[in-house]
DNA sequence: ATACTTAAATAGAATTATTCTAATTTTAAT
DNA sequence: ATTAAAATTAGAATAATTCTATTTAAGTAT
């Protein structure tokens, strides 16, 4: 938990326990999944400290913001080039390695991505998983 | 829109008027954007209808749901493989050309996508487009 | 250690997008 | 014209997020 302090963020409790409880922590969890699991131990949190928290975390780069339901956000402390598949069902969410590859050449030859600053990329691949295949039929 | 037809959904006003709007839309307009220009002409339309007609539309593959900001859905009539640019700042979204290739042998044969049936595909580039960047500078 | 400055946390209201419910109306088939 | 099923409506309900004003605490300087 170094991290933070490269960050010039303060180094809050709240802080702390919500980038602890991301270290590591594969589930890409909702703003609501965060403060779940970390109320108990910090019963007087406010809802507004894990949205503020989070911002922050992502504009120093300790964390990705996933888009990949609307309405609702979710937060991955890999900040490592992957992708993601997507259960539509159960709405698991699964890394996949990055073994895509863009060919950003090719689309900036066209043009159309000239003078963008490109800031990241999500690859969002959706479908049904085999347990829920298995389920629904 | 003899699509409509094809679909077995029934032909109200409401809903050609809906599918009319989007056609060749390159605007990826959320729910909200539809309503407003549409209600003028059914002013006693309500926003279930909206939202009921892009679902059903959407389940019947003649338009897609984008999957782009988290907190709003976006519809997109141009069904055919394409990616998103966009720029997080004035939010506009440019279509990018399908040049984009997908490995997923080399996916496949990591096990990880085995058993799933996979639906579609997202591929969103975040960046500040040039208009943006001078703007900020 | 103490005081100070500023960032962060808090409670709760407000906002935004979406979904749900129950009643009514319309479509399309007979 | 009748009818059954599907779609529309209004408005309430829900969910996620953002905002506002106030209080508290972190880190720095004294």
């Amino acid at each position: 938990m170094e991290k933070l302090k490269k960050t010039g963020l303060k180094q809050t409790p709240q802080r702390m326990a919500i980038l602890n409880h991301l270290d590591g922590n594969k589930s890409h969890p909702s703003a609501e999944d965060i403060y779940r699991a970390i109320s108990p131990k910090f019963p007087s949190m406010s809802f507004a400290t894990v949205y503020n928290t989070l911002e922050s975390l992502k504009d120093h780069g300790l964390i990705k913001e996933l888009t990949i339901e609307s309405g609702k956000k979710r937060f991955d402390p890999d900040i490592s080039e992957h992708h993601h598949l997507i259960c539509v069902e159960c709405k698991k969410i699964f890394d996949l390695p990055h073994e895509i590859r863009l060919h950003q050449k090719a689309m900036a030859s066209a043009g159309i991505m000239k003078g963008f600053k490109i800031l990241g990329t999500q690859i969002n691949i959706y479908g049904v998983c085999p347990e829920c295949s298995r389920a629904s039929h």
